[in-house]
DNA sequence: AAATTTTTGTAAAAAAGTGTAAAAAATTGC
DNA sequence: GCAATTTTTTACACTTTTTTACAAAAATTT
């Protein structure tokens, strides 16, 4: 199980390409070539990238729980498995191509950060995440109403 | 299970890395190459650090008892995974490479301390941990507060 | 089919990070 | 207490990563 830990900047290319960062890609092994998968987060303004094998479990799980004799689940399935995207690094430089539409919707123009969450990794637009951090008193009350 | 004691100062080289005690090294064992988990502490103003392993063990508790499809749940998770960073102490010397970020953000800038806690070590500027300690009696009144 | 745009790939410069060596300081053993 | 060892500090060399710039290939449009 892959553990993706650490924050780190990029810069976005002429081009729209960003160099996946090198500690994440070290620990990738295999997964690296078989890429991930990149979509909006649900929640927050922000891109977040799986690696295809981690990808296929989420989505086999969430896909169990739904019944495609429901409307709505269908609906929901769409929406889902929409504004998505594989990416491969690429073989010297490890960089990555995201479609501008995705960029776009969270706000990257140029400086990107790539977030280590575990089991997952985000992709900020620099500006946005600054914005984003709680303050140490909401944290402990949202830990409390979470956890506690 | 590890259990850190004692304090230890280290001084910032010019790339901001600093030596793990060699005490802390040597009751570590094979916990030292896997690396350790650092980052900010919630209350006070320095860093902590985990082995891998003991913060694995956490957060996977954490993380199992979250369902990513709840609002909150996914901004906790954000800012529980936030301000980290994995460090592994180099081979000939056990330095360690610690994110600038992560020093300003607890206002290391040339002298720190280790500070061991049985389970975590934390890390303070030398100036802020001098400023901190409490004096007995606020000590003893404490302790009758929070044990007794 | 030619020209333009888009995408993908290469190369070199800059920046950041990592490793080596030796001197200084601290610790340990005798 | 002094010598020997280990640890820490300092300084610098080297490697890797990231950035920038540009070239080749593919796809799209005119």
């Amino acid at each position: 199980m892959i553990n993706f830990i650490g924050e780190y900047k990029a810069k976005v290319d002429d081009k729209g390409r960003l160099v996946f960062p090198a500690a994440f890609k070290a620990i990738c092994g295999e997964s690296l070539a078989k890429g991930f998968v990149v979509k909006k987060t649900l929640f927050a303004n922000c891109l977040e990238m799986y690696t295809y094998e981690s990808w296929e479990k989420e989505s086999e799980a969430v896909r169990s729980r739904l019944n495609f004799f429901n409307r709505d689940d269908e609906r929901f399935w769409r929406a889902y498995t929409s504004s998505r995207t594989l990416v491969v690094p690429d073989e010297k430089l490890g960089r990555i191509s995201i479609p501008k539409e995705l960029l776009e919707s969270v706000g990257i123009e140029k400086e990107a950060v790539f977030c280590g969450r575990d089991f997952k990794i985000e992709i900020w637009a620099k500006d946005s995440l600054d914005a984003t951090n709680l303050s140490d008193d909401d944290y402990v009350a949202l830990a409390e109403k979470t956890l506690g």
